[in-house]
DNA sequence: CTGAAAGCGCTAACAC
DNA sequence: GTGTTAGCGCTTTCAG
């Protein structure tokens, strides 16, 4: 069926109708039909009515590029996330659309990979696409690019982490509270000695988390040992480097907190490797309930974040720094859940059974 | 630090730097920095210097709204996937960002979730952005909405899926062949009883990959008992359900295909709720290989897509097709690969061992 | 080889 | 209320 190959350099031009013809064709002026179609200023029913006839017979779209040209803004906002390949940020992006998309924005999604050099080419490109806004998880706390970016009076939110040295709208995650609960959770299973797979410093992310892995310890007068505390780079490769660290110690852990989930992917590897029984041999709770957490044998507790809810969030945020760029900053953190499965839990003995 | 709230209304039209600003600071026309820019036609190298020597100084970037309402084209093309959630399509599309990135186009991202309404809301949009091209991965084979976007002259590639009535350029896997090594697979491994859990009909792919399953048992000399084909959403729940359906059967199979990754997921949920033992009770082999797949217990084996080399491939056809419209239609099929691992083979007794 | 000038389609003053 | 009109920033004939 060779349905495609002709009109394509004749016909567009004369095709796709204009404001004008549409104006023509209802007996009205352009500018009747610009300020129906925009709902400004006040038309008599009447004329209204005829405009509405001809976008509709006609299938009237207004030319973007034009509309953009002439004010200046477009209705596009753009995403950048660290890792496309992360549910976790999937999982947000669904959010923001959902969102944006009520509101009759288009989405450009872009991956910065962690590299910050990334970051400063894709904002460019945002830029020049002359974005309504940007929604963003920055590479570093200290971003520059970003900086630059919010300076330059970009409507922009972070997500997930934070920025250190910049006034911006932001929504997180309460991740040292959500650090705290689990660790405290295996704490009371009778857990002595318990690990973390932390991801890099630079993350805020990663810094709250093992601050809250620290603070639990501290609250029950418990020290990390040396060693207890491997870092990752958020990638599974990282978890399962750090996990055969931890495994290799004089004293290994009875248990572990992994700081994401890519990362939990990657020590479960290596406990199966070692033929490790979990949670007998080893407990583990890994940060950002997944989806192939119950399809795990066992399946994995894990402290679940509100990913939907933190995208929908930040489109939220955005939306309203479009329409009042002077509203004071607002920081929003939304909170953990601890979803206890059989890999903590299930038949640990701290203490063999020796007296019962 | 208040460092945004004020430059807003004020700077930003007197700050971007125009052509016009460009020219005067060369001492040349806009005609002539227009065609340095372009590359077109020939220009003095004295001259060709002075211009680029100011767009360096004014950081100037050409306002793509104007070009696009002057040339009538953008440098935009749309992706449309049926689920962002599901690592198949973040593969693919990282494979599509990558030469898309490279070859200066910026990326829209759309999420049909299967529902062909969406499907033609997503394109009517992309319509509207006057996007370069699309890539999609149609809902259904017959889709009405990707076949007018075609005959209207739009660049279009299909992945993954294909289309039945529309001819148009297409990038898909090779789901006949792939599912037929993975059943031969179990064949050799003894079984005669083998399961499979299919997505729905419509779906080009799952209609090949069932294909593939029936081909193997018949030049097996097998036939599918009845009730051994169970059908899914190619979701979690629907892999969950259709496992259940198959376990609960008189007979129950021995081995199993799922047809795609997410189904897998619910299979292995309900296989663990029963107890049952993978491989001995019950092998495993999943289509298209992810990265959790190592992570379980045992290793899963998987039919491996070459996922991100379909997104290249794609996007380079897509590259292709709008440099030269008249280029003969093309399909590429790319092959996929099985790899073996623990939830198939193991120690697995097709029949007991009686005899040794 | 270079510059002047005509719009692309739309919105927003500004008149009527 | 409604129409006229002047550009937004860019590309591209068309002269020179």
């Amino acid at each position: 069926m060779p349905n495609r190959k002709r009109e394509i350099p004749t016909t567009p031009a004369s095709k796709v109708p204009t404001i004008k013809q549409v104006a023509e064709r209802a007996g009205v002026s352009v500018a009747t039909v610009s300020r129906v179609l925009a709902g400004k200023g006040f038309t008599s029913p009447e004329r209204v009515e005829r405009v509405r006839a001809a976008v509709q017979t006609l299938d009237y779209r207004p030319n973007r590029a034009a509309r953009n040209l002439r004010t200046r803004v477009t209705q596009v906002v753009g995403v950048v996330i660290s890792d496309i390949q992360n549910p976790f940020f999937t999982s947000v992006v669904r959010g923001i659309e959902k969102v944006l998309e009520g509101a009759g924005y288009t989405l450009i999604l872009c991956n910065s990979d962690e590299e910050p050099h990334r970051e400063q080419v894709l904002l460019a490109t945002l830029r020049a696409e002359s974005v309504a806004g940007v929604i963003i998880s920055p590479t570093r706390a200290d971003s520059e690019a970003v900086h630059q970016m919010v300076l330059n009076g970009t409507p922009l939110v972070t997500i997930d982490r934070t920025l250190s040295m910049t006034s911006v709208d932001s929504v997180a995650v309460a991740n040292t509270q959500g650090a705290f609960t689990a660790v405290n959770h295996l704490l009371e299973l009778g857990h002595k000695c318990i690990g973390m797979i932390s991801g890099p410093d630079q993350a805020s992310t990663a810094k709250e988390r093992k601050d809250g892995y620290l603070q639990a310890l501290q609250a029950a007068l418990l020290q990390p040992c040396t060693g207890m505390i491997q870092y990752g780079n958020f990638r599974q490769e990282g978890g399962y480097h750090a996990m055969n660290a931890l495994l290799d110690l004089p004293q290994p852990p009875t248990a572990v907190l992994v700081g994401n989930n890519l990362m939990t992917l990657g020590a479960l590897q290596a406990i199966h490797e070692r033929g490790l029984a979990i949670p007998q041999d080893i407990a583990i709770v890994g940060f950002d309930d997944m989806s192939w957490a119950t399809s795990l044998q066992p399946p994995l507790t894990a402290v679940a974040q509100p990913t939907y809810e933190l995208g929908v969030t930040a489109a939220e945020l955005l939306l309203e720094r479009i329409h009042d760029p002077q509203r004071p900053v607002r920081h929003i953190i939304l909170e953990t859940r601890l979803i206890v499965r059989a890999s903590s839990t299930g038949q640990f003995n701290p203490v063999p059974p020796q007296k019962g």
